[in-house]
DNA sequence: CGGCAGGTTGAGCCAGGTCAAACTTCGTGG
DNA sequence: CCACGAAGTTTGACCTGGCTCAACCTGCCG
């Protein structure tokens, strides 16, 4: 992995919201036929990303939003020292690049983990699509409202949570993302090493390792390398919602 | 300050976006004035909140957005345990709600830290006038991409900043909000508590206290209860962006 | 088969949490 | 308007979870 962009773009091909997999999670919930129809004709193009290569950088002239059609990315912000700040992970059916609405530049850099494919959707021409397609404007709407609350839920973990609590919820929710998707919600690999999810539970690499074998010794996972095994989801989901913690609440 | 709910909904009084002071800061930015005039008409009521008043609760159905006309708010989450994560503070001109889109129900609950007043806009209206008002539906995407950006912002601090470098962050950023204002950026009061605050930046109130009298210490501001001064802006940014970190980046 | 990125584990240390005490401010009721 | 209690703040002493530094291991790719 390099923090050099490749390229851009790579091969490029037709697709059809219609036929797609993700019709619902992503952006055509609800639609009939021909609004998917109508939707699909505005994906102007479907890129192979490459792991590595970079889907945008911060400080970009925003255009596109994309949406991950298959494969695993990551997005981060720098902060002025050079710090990482992994803001997110982003998997089939996400939507990339909200933030980027506000300033109409970019703010954060995202990386494909594997090789992934997503299919590009120029913004001004999904607002123009939005005024005829009032349901796609609500769906838009809840899609950016469910980051907001997928923050504030990471800020939750940042704030409160001790490592291995905080590495309990992150897998939880990769499992539940998993389900959702068709795939097993008890096995899966882990596209990121160790230092990114470090970085996206404000913790070092070695804390990340340490609390993942500490799991591993109290039987609720398995770790193998990158592969993971959930052997006791209602164990793990205890230690988050910590029956061990006394509630000191604030009044 | 009572976790009790007293009442949602005091005085009423009609509003007008067109002689509102927040025209520019609000949701009306960019529109001519017959615009402005429709908008208005959507904005149904306008409440008094007095100081510990609620204006909504986690759980509760969601109708509406508030803007915020006067006043000073916070918003917080409570996981299972009862633990409070402040996710944000908001001012004259800022929009609260956004998170209850995704899922058509309050996320967090938002209290008034003084008295204060918001204009109620019902969002099934709001998204019908977008309809019309393209520039509006372009200006709410813009409104909701920036609390999305903001998110990430609190998460860079959670996950990498130390005390004293998240208060200076913490407090450049309120001076910049009152700024835009119209009010002092070197002189304020702060609405909220040592213990808000060290939630909302993932501290103990102790801690929160000492790095305020660190920085007082260290010349760059002025404590007086909650009334705060900032003496020396360009090394409270110095402090954030670290001229004394190495950077050992991410690759 | 060698090089290297990524991962694990250990030892020691320190920033910030915890607990405790004292002080200040503010709101309320008499 | 004052007195009192509750809420909020400061400061100190101590403790610990997670960071740092370091050594070593593992799996992958050329």
């Amino acid at each position: 992995m390099s923090t050099q962009p490749r390229n851009y773009l790579a091969s490029r091909s037709t697709s059809k919201c219609s036929t797609c997999s993700l019709r619902e999670l992503c952006l055509p919930v609800g639609l009939d036929d021909r609004e998917i129809e109508t939707l699909s004709k505005l994906i102007e193009r479907k890129y192979r990303i490459q792991r590595g290569e970079y889907l945008f950088h911060a400080g970009l002239a925003f255009k596109s939003l994309y949406a991950v059609r298959n494969g695993f990315f990551k997005s981060y912000v720098l902060d002025v020292d050079g710090h990482q700040q992994v803001t997110g992970f982003y998997m089939t059916g996400e939507l990339l690049g909200l933030d980027a609405i506000s300033a109409e530049i970019h703010t954060c850099d995202t990386v494909a983990l594997e090789d992934s494919e997503v299919c590009e959707v120029p913004f001004e021409k999904l607002e123009e699509l939005s005024l005829k397609i009032p349901l796609l404007m609500h769906h838009f709407h809840k899609i950016m409202s469910r980051e907001i609350v997928k923050d504030h839920t990471t800020m939750m973990l940042l704030g409160n949570r001790k490592a291995e609590e905080r590495l309990a919820a992150f897998l939880l929710n990769l499992s539940e993302r998993f389900a959702k998707r068709g795939y097993s919600p008890k096995n899966f690999i882990l596209r990121m090493t160790r230092e990114e999810i470090g970085s996206y539970l404000g913790l070092k690499l070695e804390t990340v390792s340490r609390s993942l074998s500490k799991l591993q010794e109290e039987g609720m996972i398995t770790v193998n390398n990158r592969h993971i095994e959930l052997n006791d989801i209602y164990q793990l989901n205890r230690k988050i919602c910590g029956s061990s913690h006394q509630s000191h609440r604030l009044k």
